[in-house]
DNA sequence: CATAACGGTTACCCAAGGGTAACCGGCGCC
DNA sequence: GGCGCCGGTTACCCTTGGGTAACCGTTATG
């Protein structure tokens, strides 16, 4: 017997739960019923908070994602050079796929944004994280392959993190950041207007 | 009327037509009704080829993957040096995303859905392919890391594909392929064990 | 202590879609 | 020239699952 709760946490446990639910089993993969029995709810009350599923997906997705996005600003706030922010922006990304996995695999992971909302969505913010990696690429080059090559560095983090998260390794997210922050680094400075 | 094939002839035309069904719904968001009408049949006959509609992805999934894996190898075989390899195997794979868009989307684009053991095929095809790139990472670095790097490579060149893939843009798979390659082989060079 | 508000439940509807049983028609082959 | 093989179709079954209508019990408040 779960106890009776007001309409505003109802509302954030469900997108607590939610988030796992829907990470380990994909969009379509989940059912609402899987959803609310996780919440320990049914079925109806979660359409007293969210429209449809969809609804429900792109809150999370959103939520999500500006979380992760924060994260990495934050911690490249204070960065005084554009090693140093790198450096601390991938490690802040790493600290933030090492917190929750379960945040990492629904941007990343997911068995099924087939919705072409969810996948708008999704294509929003690593397009975000993609604008915030770009200036960074400060060689002379065309602002076209500039964009290209910070979409590549979003996926260079993701292919580490899917790795490791598929793995449920643990690792030590600062090491991790430092490393993947001087590769990143140093083959920036490789590129030039002749590559 | 669509002309009657042989058995192997129709089976083949599936599979090539089924590949821009998936990669452009998804693998939930096309019904089996669509493969069979995007090949001119009816239903009853895709399960005269293929046991299930999983039956039928995984069976894409591999033709795909291996396609893309030996594009590559084929590209790669006779490289002289370590950096000649990088940049052609790059070539190699934005030449195989240029040429077929619906076969990366497939493999790669998040919209393509999964169920486990599609995700666990997908996932052999990437180990694949990050096995063929680790060796080049001939720097002091422990194994695991070695491999972990790796599969961000293989997550650059994605992130890299699906933006352009996505914008619909035509690009030059030699060139992209060169300066990609520049990035990650430079950016190889720099990490070392004190990284 | 009636009653309204609110959180929650049961029981259902209905479309979508994977999968199948039964039937059909033309072509090759003794 | 009947016969069987083979590629194909029509029409159906049945589960899954998103979404909802109607109802229930507790709490609070006058």
């Amino acid at each position: 017997m779960n106890t009776r709760l007001p309409a505003g946490e109802r509302r954030e446990q469900i997108l607590d739960v939610a988030v796992q639910v829907f990470a380990r089993k994909g969009y379509h993969g989940a059912s609402m019923n899987d959803v609310a029995e996780a919440a320990g709810v049914t079925k109806p009350v979660l359409y007293q908070h969210f429209d449809s599923k969809q609804d429900l997906y792109l809150a999370l997705i959103e939520d999500v994602g500006q979380r992760m996005i924060t994260a990495i600003a934050k911690a490249t706030a204070g960065a005084t050079s554009g090693k140093a922010m790198t450096e601390l922006g991938f490690q802040a990304y790493f600290r933030w796929v090492a917190q929750d996995h379960d945040a990492f695999l629904l941007l990343f992971a997911t068995q099924a944004n087939r919705d072409a909302a969810a996948t708008l969505a999704i294509k929003k913010i690593t397009s975000e994280a993609a604008s915030a990696i770009a200036p960074l690429i400060d060689v002379e080059i065309d602002h076209e392959k500039q964009r290209t090559l910070a979409h590549g560095l979003v996926g260079l983090a993701e292919g580490v993190s899917r790795r490791l998260v598929e793995r449920g390794e643990d690792f030590d997210p600062d090491e991790l950041g430092r490393l993947v922050a001087n590769l990143a680094w140093a083959g920036l400075r490789a590129i030039g207007p002749d590559s």
